[in-house]
DNA sequence: AGTATTTCGATATTTTTATAGCGATTAAGG
DNA sequence: CCTTAATCGCTATAAAAATATCGAAATACT
């Protein structure tokens, strides 16, 4: 199995999404060319990342929308679910307990973790939450081995650590912390930090550039002005 | 001012939480090597992110802890705070909305807003939240220029295109929907499906991997048992 | 004081990723 | 049936990112 790209696998739901949509729409068949505008990623790059996923086109056509998905989907692994266990039931947690896109996506959370009392033993969208120390045991019975790890920062560490020892392969890091796991570990990090930073970033940027222009149209009015006088 | 890398801009939010640790702990000083190791980074790269925010280090010593983390903060904008409108307060707006953590990145959620009216006029953490129809007339009196989008799906793009009819010059996008909006808006994806899509084919590729070495492993073993054979 | 060692930061080099160019292929219209 | 136009997918180039190299600076140890 060959090793795709990061970028191309963070493309790949992206054309699924708009996929989907002409689907729905009952359009058949896409092109590349129309892909590249919508998505604003280059032709050639979706290209590239199709022939990446194994389908071919047909020329003056484009792909068929069936195939595609279809394509894109086993190549991400969307088609059969795995199961998963999150640990962390609070507010970030519960919401992702009841998303039910991600069953859409392959990934079917079977279980919610708690170290709170209260919390464990009760249903959340339908999804039962046990006593933390019960993970261990339900982990290596049920073969799970995705978690999701949605604890508050400083339980992270230890969380995961847990987690590697129950089974776990992979871990799905909702936390801001940077885990220190074994190499074979997979580790994927939802960083909200990460995109927070780009967006304040872009921000500032934007806000200087826009105040520099003014002052360029500031000094030109002068200027015109100035002539004027 | 400087056009940060994207990539960079990914990493400096990392290197900023285990600043935080040291500042902590009472560590004063942090060369770029030790960066390095805990990221998982290679050391010249954590001197070329280091290097666009400004600071300088001491050779033999590394940086000042605080230092650092003053440059990276001031870097990201962190340091003074950016009023942002929250739409969409059900299960992720309103775990959102409690997100103590966006305080210390210098993001200040100011109000929520949501369409159904059994939510609007509540309070969430604290937070109050607005009926939709008061968006665009708060947003421009308030000069709000970020908005955060964790509507359901097939209103995100709508809900975009208001919002940067009110003003707002920069959406934190936390659905899986693409934006197709003017050019100069900053549009940052929270991308939980490119996220998921890493994690799927990562662990897909490793267990085809595993398979194999186990196959290997027994042909090894085959292959001996004929030896003493 | 002098030497060894660590780390910085600037400059190559390599690798990866993105873009461009071009012939091949196929449907549609004259 | 032949030409035109659109698109594919391969190969080549360009750009960007990551990694390696190396001299300079600063501390610590002899």
């Amino acid at each position: 199995m060959i090793s795709i790209p990061v970028l191309t696998l963070k493309r790949l739901p992206q054309y699924l999404e708009l996929l989907y949509g002409f689907e729905h729409e009952g359009q058949d068949t896409i092109s590349a060319t129309r892909l590249a505008e919508l998505t604003g990623v280059h032709m050639t790059q979706v290209r590239k990342d199709i022939a990446l996923t194994g389908v071919v086109g047909i020329p003056k056509v484009g792909h068929k929308v069936r195939d595609l998905i279809e394509s894109i989907e086993s190549c991400l692994n969307w088609k059969d679910h795995s199961s998963a266990f999150l640990v962390g039931v609070g507010r970030l947690g519960s919401s992702l307990l009841g998303y039910s896109e991600f069953k859409r996506k392959g990934l079917n959370i079977v279980a919610g973790f708690d170290t709170d009392p209260s919390v464990a033993g009760s249903l959340v969208d339908g999804v039962i939450v046990h006593p933390m120390d019960k993970f261990a045991n339900l982990c290596r019975r049920m073969k799970v081995h995705i978690g999701i790890l949605t604890v508050p920062a400083d339980q992270a560490q230890a969380t995961a650590e847990l987690m590697v020892e129950s089974g776990i392969l992979a871990i799905w890091n909702f936390t801001p912390t940077l885990l220190q796991l074994d190499e074979g570990i997979i580790v994927e990090d939802v960083d909200m930090s990460a995109s927070l930073a780009v967006l304040s970033r872009r921000l500032s940027e934007k806000y200087e550039q826009d105040s520099q222009q003014d002052n360029k149209s500031k000094n030109k009015k002068n200027t015109i002005d100035q002539e004027k006088q």
